[in-house]
DNA sequence: CAATCCTGATTTTTT
DNA sequence: ATCAGGATTG
C-alpha cells in the first residue's frame, strides 16, 4: 500500500487499525498528522465511503489544514470540524426538539457578559463585585460538567448564593432569544443526543469511524459526546499527548486521555515515541524538563537528528534588553543564515508581553506579525455589521437589536432599549414583531410610550431590517453585507474619527471580501451558514498572507505548530509560571507542560530568555529566573552574557556569530541607526545633535548639542531611549 | 439621552 | 500607562 511507505513500525500499526477503539500516544513532533491523514486514506482505500468518517480537531485551522492533506492524498472530502462546530451543525438540524429555533444566533463572549449584566440588574443585584465575568465562569464550568441550572445548588460563597438564579434566568433568556453561547453547541448537544435517542441513532449511523484529535485537551461535555456517537460503531481513534494538555483550566480533564483504556475496553494504544522535528539537545532538555511532573506517565521520546546547538539563554537588565536581544538574534539568522522570518518565533506567555517586541521591532524594521490577540471578528465595525445581519436573520436575538437600534444615534437610549425588551417578553413576541406593532400604534398589553424622535428612529430601524431581509432573499450574500453597511449609514459614523476611518473601512472591505470568498467556496451558501462560520472562527483561524514575517503568539497558541528558530521569552517566576498558578502543584504542572509545549516546537535553533526587571503593574518590579531554567540540565545549555555587554562582545569571545553581527552592525547593536551627524530625540532634553560618539564606562554614550538650552550633554546610550529624527 | 470627565482596574491561557 | 465603564453634567 502506498501509504504504508517512509511510516515507522508504530506509526503503521496506528494506520492499520481499521476497527474498534485505539489510543495513539503521539509524542511531539511525531507525526501525529501524518499518521492521522494517512489513516483515513487508508479507510478509505479499505471502500468505507468518506462520508462515513468523521474527524474532529481542537481549531478550526488544523480542521482545515487537515482536510486539505486528504483531499490531496485521496482526492476525497472528508468531514473534518471542531467540537463546536460539529456541534452547531448537529444543532442546527435538529435542535428543534429541544425548543429553540433552527436559526439559532452564536453568541460570542462580549455577547454574553453583556446577557449577564442584564441578568444581574434583573435581579436586583447591586454588589460590584458581583461581575458577569465572574458568573460566566461558573456557568461555562457548569455546562462543561453537563449541569443545568436544574443541577446547580447554592455554595457558601455570596456569589455562589446567587449563582444558580443568575444562570437560571441567563439560560431562560437564551433560550427566549433563540441564542447558544459556546458552551451550549457541547452541553446542548450532548443534552440532545442523551435525551433523543432516535436523534442519536440518527447522527451514529451518519458518522462509523470517528477520529479524535487533542484527545487530551478534551473537557467532559466533549468526552460524552464521543462516548455517545461511538456507542454503536465502536470505531474510535483517539490521538493525544498527556505531557502536552494545556487546557485544564478551561475544563479540560487529562484522566479522558488517560482512563481511556478503561473507558474503552480491549483498546488497542501505539505510541509514537520518534520525533522528526528537533535536534537531540532541545528534545533531551524538553524531556529532561517535563520529568520534572509527579502526574504523568513516562515516555521515552528521541531523535536521531543528532544534538544540534545546545540551547542558547539570554538574561537581560530589562523587558527591552531581552526584546532587543530576540530582534537582533533575527535580524542575524535572517541576514546571515538566510532563514525567513516566518520560519521564527517569539512566544511568551501572556499576550501583553508582546507590546515590547512590537516596539522594538517596528524601530528595527523587521516585519511580523501578532498571531492570536484581537480577532478580526471582534472588531468593533465588524461585530456591528454582523448584528445587523443577525437581526436580519434572526428577530429574536435581542443582544443584536440593542447593539445595533441606535446605530446610527436614534436617541434610543439604555432606558428604552430594557423597556423595549420587558415589553417583548411580555407580550411574548420577538423583539422585531414587538417594535413593528409598537411603531404602528397597534393596541398592546403594555405599550412604550415613544417620543416622536424615537418612533421615527424606530421606524426607520424596522424598514432598514425589512429592506435587508429583502435582500438576502434574492441576492447574494455579498450584496447582503454591502446593502447592511449602506443601509446603516455605517460609513458616515466612522467619518466621525478620522484617526481610525481608514482602518475600519478597510475591515468592512475585507468583510465583504471574505462574504465573496466564503460564497464562491460553499455548497449551499445562507447568511445563517455565513454567519455561524464567522461566529466560530477563531482569532488563529486568520493565517492570512504568505508574508515573509516573524511570528508573535502565546505559547498556548503555538501548539501544533514548528519552527526552525524559536524564542521564549519571560522565562521568570510569576510570569512564567505564571503568579496565579503559585499555590496550586497541578497549575505548576500544566505551566511546566506549556513550557514543554514551547520548547518542542523547535527544530534547530532554541532561546530561552528572561529579564532581572520588568515593568509589571505600574511599576519596576525585580524579576527571579523561572525554576524552568534550573531544570533544564545545564549541559543543554549555553549561557549568554547578560545586558548591554551581550551587544560588545570583546574580541577574543569565540562565538563568530557574535562578531559578524557586530560587523554587521557597524557599533552598538539596537543603536546602529544612530550616527555621528544624526538628529535625535531625547525624552528630556529634546531635539539634538550627535557631536561625538564614545565608548564610557556604562557603555557607547553620544555627546550631544541639544538646541533647546543651547547646551552639549553626554548621554548614555542605554538609559536615554534615544529617537533618530 | 448624550457627551465628558474621572476613576479604578488591569495582565493568563481561548474553542 | 492605558482603557473601559461609571458618574456627572448639559
Amino acid at each position: 500500500m502506498y501509504h504504508l511507505k517512509g511510516l515507522n513500525e508504530a506509526q503503521q500499526a496506528a494506520v492499520e487499525t481499521v476497527e474498534g477503539p485505539i489510543l495513539v500516544l503521539a509524542g511531539a513532533g511525531s507525526g501525529k498528522t501524518r499518521v492521522v491523514t494517512y489513516r483515513i486514506a487508508n479507510l478509505l482505500e479499505l471502500g468505507i465511503p468518506s462520508s462515513k468518517i468523521l474527524g474532529v480537531t481542537f481549531t478550526n485551522k488544523a480542521a482545515g489544514e487537515m482536510q486539505e492533506r486528504v483531499r490531496t492524498l485521496t482526492q476525497s472530502n472528508v468531514l473534518i470540524s471542531t467540537f463546536h462546530s460539529l456541534g452547531a451543525r448537529i444543532l442546527r438540524e435538529s435542535i428543534h426538539v429541544l425548543g429553540y429555533k433552527s436559526q439559532f444566533s452564536i453568541y460570542d463572549e462580549d455577547d454574553t457578559y453583556k446577557l449577564l449584566k442584564a441578568c444581574i440588574d434583573d435581579l436586583a443585584i447591586t454588589d460590584k463585585k458581583m461581575e458577569p465575568k465572574a458568573f460566566k465562569q461558573l456557568i461555562s464550568q457548569a455546562k462543561n460538567n453537563l449541569q443545568g441550572p436544574e443541577d446547580c445548588e447554592k455554595g457558601p460563597s455570596p456569589l455562589e448564593e446567587l449563582f444558580p438564579s443568575v444562570y437560571a434566568r441567563y439560560q431562560t433568556y437564551l433560550q427566549e432569544y433563540h441564542a447558544l453561547d459556546f458552551d451550549d453547541l457541547l452541553y446542548l448537544t450532548v443534552k440532545l443526543l442523551r435525551d433523543h435517542p432516535e436523534v442519536l441513532e440518527n447522527y451514529q449511523n451518519r458518522w462509523a469511524f470517528l477520529l479524535i484529535d487533542e484527545y487530551q485537551d478534551t473537557n467532559q461535555a466533549q468526552y460524552e459526546m464521543v462516548r455517545l456517537l461511538v456507542a454503536r460503531s465502536g470505531n474510535i481513534c483517539v490521538v493525544g499527548d498527556p505531557d502536552q494538555s494545556i487546557y485544564s483550566w478551561r475544563g479540560a480533564n487529562i484522566k479522558n486521555i488517560l482512563n481511556f483504556e478503561m473507558d474503552f475496553p480491549g483498546a488497542k494504544v501505539v505510541r509514537l515515541e520518534q520525533n522528526y522535528r528537533s535536534r537531540s539537545n532541545i528534545l533531551e532538555a524538553a524531556n529532561a524538563l517535563i520529568g520534572f511532573n509527579f502526574n504523568r506517565y513516562e515516555k521515552n521520546l528521541w531523535s536521531d537528528l543528532g544534538p544540534g546547538e545546545k540551547i542558547k539563554h539570554f538574561t537581560g537588565d530589562t523587558e527591552q534588553d531581552e526584546a532587543r536581544f530576540v530582534a537582533d538574534r533575527i535580524a542575524y539568522y535572517h541576514d546571515k543564515h538566510k532563514i525567513p522570518l516566518k520560519e521564527m518565533v517569539v512566544f511568551y506567555r501572556t499576550n501583553s508581553q508582546s507590546r515590547v517586541f512590537e516596539d522594538r521591532f517596528l524601530f528595527k524594521r523587521i516585519p511580523y506579525v501578532i498571531i492570536g490577540g484581537i480577532s478580526f471578528y471582534q472588531r468593533r465595525e465588524i461585530k456591528d455589521i454582523l448584528a445587523f445581519l443577525k437581526m436580519v436573520h434572526s428577530s429574536s436575538d435581542f443582544i443584536s437589536f440593542s447593539r445595533t437600534i441606535n446605530i446610527p444615534k436614534r436617541g434610543i437610549g439604555e432606558a428604552s432599549i430594557e423597556k423595549i425588551r420587558i415589553g417583548a417578553t411580555q407580550e411574548g413576541l420577538s423583539i422585531i414583531d414587538f417594535c413593528e406593532k409598537l411603531v404602528r400604534g397597534e393596541s398592546l398589553m403594555f405599550p412604550i410610550k415613544l417620543t416622536p424622535k424615537q418612533r421615527q428612529g424606530l421606524t426607520e430601524y424596522l424598514n432598514i431590517i425589512n429592506e435587508l431581509k429583502r435582500i438576502s432573499k434574492d441576492c447574494s450574500l455579498k450584496e447582503v453585507v454591502i446593502s447592511a453597511i449602506e443601509q446603516s449609514g455605517y460609513l458616515k459614523i466612522l467619518a466621525e474619527d478620522r484617526e481610525t476611518f481608514d482602518d475600519r473601512k478597510g475591515n468592512l472591505d475585507e468583510l465583504i471580501t471574505k462574504s465573496i470568498e466564503w460564497e464562491l467556496a460553499t455548497e449551499s451558501p445562507s447568511l445563517g451558514a455565513f454567519l455561524e462560520e464567522l461566529s466560530l472562527k477563531s482569532t488563529l483561524d486568520e493565517t492570512s498572507s504568505e508574508q515573509d514575517r516573524v511570528n508573535f503568539m502565546t505559547i498556548h497558541n503555538g501548539k501544533g505548530l514548528e519552527f526552525p528558530v524559536v524564542f521564549i521569552v519571560g522565562m521568570e517566576e510569576d510570569l512564567f509560571p505564571h503568579a496565579n498558578s503559585r499555590d496550586s502543584k497541578e497549575a505548576i504542572e500544566e505551566e511546566r507542560r506549556l513550557c514543554y509545549v514551547g520548547m518542542t516546537r523547535a527544530k534547530e535553533y532554541l532561546y530561552l530568555a528572561d529579564a532581572r526587571t520588568r515593568y509589571l503593574w505600574g511599576t519596576s518590579r525585580t524579576q527571579r529566573p523561572s525554576r524552568f531554567l534550573k531544570e533544564i540540565p545545564s549541559k543543554y545549555v549555553e549561557k549568554l552574557r547578560s545586558g548591554i555587554s551581550a551587544a560588545y562582545p570583546r574580541r577574543s569571545r569565540q562565538n563568530e556569530e557574535f562578531i559578524e553581527e557586530i560587523d554587521q552592525t557597524k557599533g552598538a547593536v539596537g543603536f546602529d541607526e544612530i550616527v555621528l551627524g544624526d538628529a535625535v530625540f531625547h525624552n528630556e532634553f529634546g531635539v539634538g545633535i550627535v557631536q561625538e560618539m564614545s565608548q564610557g564606562s556604562l557603555g557607547l554614550t553620544y555627546k550631544i548639542h541639544f538646541s533647546k538650552g543651547n547646551d552639549t550633554k553626554s548621554i548614555v546610550a542605554k538609559y536615554a531611549n534615544l529617537k533618530k529624527l
